[in-house]
DNA sequence: TCAATAATTCCTATATTTTGGGATTTTAAA
DNA sequence: TTTAAAATCCCAAAATATAGGAATTATTGA
């Protein structure tokens, strides 16, 4: 009876039987709709664009507004609100993968050619959690931003450290997206083109996420040994230098090892 | 029993008599639990801590973490969730007042010794939504930290122009409060230190907020003239000179009305 | 000012979801 | 393997959400 528009964006939760989207989600996704191109949203523009009645429309932006989630610009047009940003600023403080990263702040931050991104692997999303330098340079991932999963250093690096059974999931989901991304047309292929990287530590790979920059990517362990994330250098292609990339990828690895510390004694 | 939808500004989380929290509120206000002091929490500690019960407790962190706001390190043991950093980037992209601010962004972020804070109220909360210059100063109140509603300019230069029936439930509530950042002991006297602000169109103050500076701030208006933030300096207090304040306060206020011409640009 | 129109809230019965407490299963530790 | 702890599952009662329309409240334009 109720939205048919279960949204799920990846079409990761591969075999969900019971697509019933719980009704935080349902309601959660009102949030979704805000972006650079539609900035504010009228109740009747959230009916039409999540299939809610009236009723429903109004009792939940009423709800998402007193939750603070949403601001109501004037009467009945919302914007998002301002406990997002709060929340963003305890994830700041609290959350131990970016705590961690800002170990690296004062070395890496003053980089100029070079922009250094952190992430995380969430569900089968790559989000970029913190970045550094780059200054001046126009970085199309900024925070914020979920990174494909199948391209880029960045995820390659995390890729090729998960376990076999994730794999063969993402394998099943993804491969098409496998193959474009040049990591293998059939399970065997894509096997050993992680194996390669996680053999060698690194990842590296030239404009497969931004045009005219390349990246370098080591992971980032938890406590337990599982891949969470990367830590990963963009730079200009003109830049590149095969004979000095071994070099680079050890201090990556280097910094990388140390997140992962640091991030372990965070947790504990 | 319920305000219309003017939102109460007044809030009133004092004397809350029939706090009918609804049931998203009930669950998202777990994350408030996640501090810079406690940034991991266990399914137990959120029982203890929310008063829960058990199988309510991991009914609310499996949906707060299917819905990406929870991030489970291990068992049992979560963090604040990546779709918080999602979220606050598209409030980045998105938002109005964010992006009004930005607008000031290359005049104002290589400022050293001024640090730039453009404020929002949000239903009885000033909050910082976005910070330029300060480089190398340390700031206690920085984007996303709430600040006191009656304490330094950036907040008194929004009540100065809030309508009375507004600032007759905030002095209602917060009498103690207004005395003590002296603004009056009575209806009166409040209402006269405001209008004195109102009359310049700025505030400043002297070490309120934070021990050093002092600050200076003007209101933003939304297009129908009612104010919805402001934009204040604070600068070391050794730099205050009182024959250069106006002058100082007539860019501000010059500052602010762009962000407010480009505030209605943006809603429209 | 007014009426006319649009936007929003209110109302209610039914359908759906949430809840707590304990039983059951899974996981970690020994 | 055994044991203890942690997490999930289960279910009937209680609470809440829902749709659709009626009632109310804002906005607009003369």
């Amino acid at each position: 009876m109720n939205s048919p528009n279960t949204q799920d964006v990846t079409g990761s939760n591969t075999t969900q039987t019971n697509s019933k989207t719980s009704s935080l989600e349902r309601m959660l996704s009102v949030l979704d709709l805000f972006t650079e191109e539609a900035t504010v949203w009228s109740v009747e523009g959230i009916c039409d664009a999540m299939g809610y009645t009236r009723s429903t429309a109004y009792r939940y932006t009423k709800e998402l507004a007193d939750a603070g989630l949403l601001f109501q610009v004037e009467q009945g047009r919302y914007t998002l609100g301002a406990r997002i940003i709060q929340w963003d600023r305890q994830l700041r403080l609290s959350d131990p993968l970016v705590r961690a990263a800002k170990l690296l702040e004062p070395e890496l931050s003053a980089s100029v050619n070079v922009a250094w991104l952190i992430c995380g692997l969430f569900k089968d999303q790559v989000i970029c959690v913190e970045q550094f330098g780059g200054v001046g340079r126009q970085v199309s991932y900024s925070r914020g931003t979920p990174r494909p999963l199948l391209k880029g250093a960045t995820s390659k690096a995390i890729l090729a450290f998960l376990p076999n059974r994730q794999l063969m999931q993402i394998f099943v989901n993804y491969s098409e997206e496998i193959k474009s991304a040049n990591l293998g047309s059939n399970w065997d292929e894509f096997k050993k083109s992680l194996r390669v990287i996680r053999q060698k530590g690194y990842a590296v790979t030239k404009a497969e996420v931004d045009e005219g920059v390349f990246g370098l990517a080591a992971p980032i362990f938890n406590p337990d040994g599982k891949v969470i994330g990367s830590l990963s250098s963009v730079q200009p292609i003109e830049d590149y230098d095969d004979t000095g990339i071994a070099a680079e990828a050890e201090r990556i690895i280097g910094l990388a090892y140390r997140i992962s510390r640091e991030y372990e004694r965070l947790v504990r």
